[in-house]
DNA sequence: ACGAGAACCTGTTTGC
DNA sequence: TGCAAACAGGTTCTCG
């Protein structure tokens, strides 16, 4: 499901229920997601309270009061709901942990992909956890500048697409928003990365935030299985320009050009040739 | 070392 | 209508 914007809503929705509350009880109802649950990973989580709900790139973090940080990424199709008080939660299928908070809250994590994850690490070994350690700042954090996106392209030989996906060089792209930035920015998706210039690479940075920054407002975008915590869609979807939009004038204005979908290792790419250069 | 493609898993949509 | 193939918001492993 989730890019940034997603993640970032679904933080946010999930923050004041989370925070300040203590971990009552874990249920974790299968042995793994992507990767196994570690070793203890209920036991851990008991009895602790978060004292923060983080978000790096497209992963959420909460911070415990012990000093764990409990690391969860959604893949493709994971959700996270809330069920308050009294409500009669029955766990379904695809509802892999369930935590039961101080105040009678539930928190499930539900995936039926299971490409998401749930895990632990400290605060202390963050930065050099195998998940974490190689991930890139996103266009939203203040290290990220025209200058490190231009760094990150630089002699890169696969086409600026697929280079926007590589978290190690800009965190939190997806597919949906790689599309749409590289449209805004009059970028051709399949130029080669190393061949952004600091012109286009300062469009191209503008573009990211730009795009980003106004799916965060609309509550991300709901295609499939996004939702805010407490349920409502998100309405990025309805302000798509290219995403999905195969065979569709070109929204720029005065480009007349069509938009098509190719596809670039093994993704789907929604792009406009005519104004994409 | 880097990049393309396959693999992971389930559900939904599309096409014959 | 029915079934099979294609496709879906991500990441990681293998192979060339």
């Amino acid at each position: 499901m989730p890019e940034l914007p997603e993640v970032e809503t679904v933080r946010r929705g999930l923050r004041p229920f989370l925070e300040g509350r203590r971990i009552a009880g874990v249920e974790v109802r299968r042995p793994d997601l992507r990767i196994p649950f570690p070793e203890g990973f209920a036991e851990r989580l008991a009895g602790r309270t978060v004292s923060g709900l983080r978000r790096r790139a497209k992963y959420l973090l909460a911070d415990l009061d012990d000093g764990q940080v409990l690391i969860c990424h959604l893949g493709m199709s994971g959700r996270m709901l809330v069920a308050r008080r009294g409500s009669n939660l029955v766990p379904g299928t695809h509802d892999h942990v369930v935590l039961g908070l101080d105040d009678g809250t539930r928190v499930v994590f539900s995936d039926h992909r299971r490409f998401g994850l749930m895990t632990l690490t400290t605060a202390a070994d963050e930065h050099r956890h195998p998940l974490l350690a190689r991930l890139a700042p996103d266009p939203l954090d203040a290290a990220f500048t025209p200058a490190s996106l231009r760094a990150g392209l630089a002699g890169r030989r696969t086409p600026v697409k697929a280079a926007l996906l590589n978290q190690a060089i800009i965190g939190g792209v997806g597919n949906i928003y790689a599309c749409e930035a590289l449209h805004a920015a009059g970028i051709s998706p399949r130029r080669l990365a190393a061949s952004i210039g600091p012109g286009r690479s300062a469009a191209l940075a503008c573009a990211l935030r730009e795009v980003l920054a106004r799916a965060i407002a609309a509550g991300g975008s709901s295609l499939k299985d996004h939702r805010r915590a407490t349920g409502e869609f998100g309405t990025f979807q309805h302000e798509f320009r290219v995403y999905g939009r195969a065979g569709s004038p070109c929204p720029a204005a005065g480009c007349g050009g069509v938009i098509r979908r190719i596809v670039q290792s093994g993704r789907s790419t929604f792009l406009c040739g005519r104004c994409q250069r």
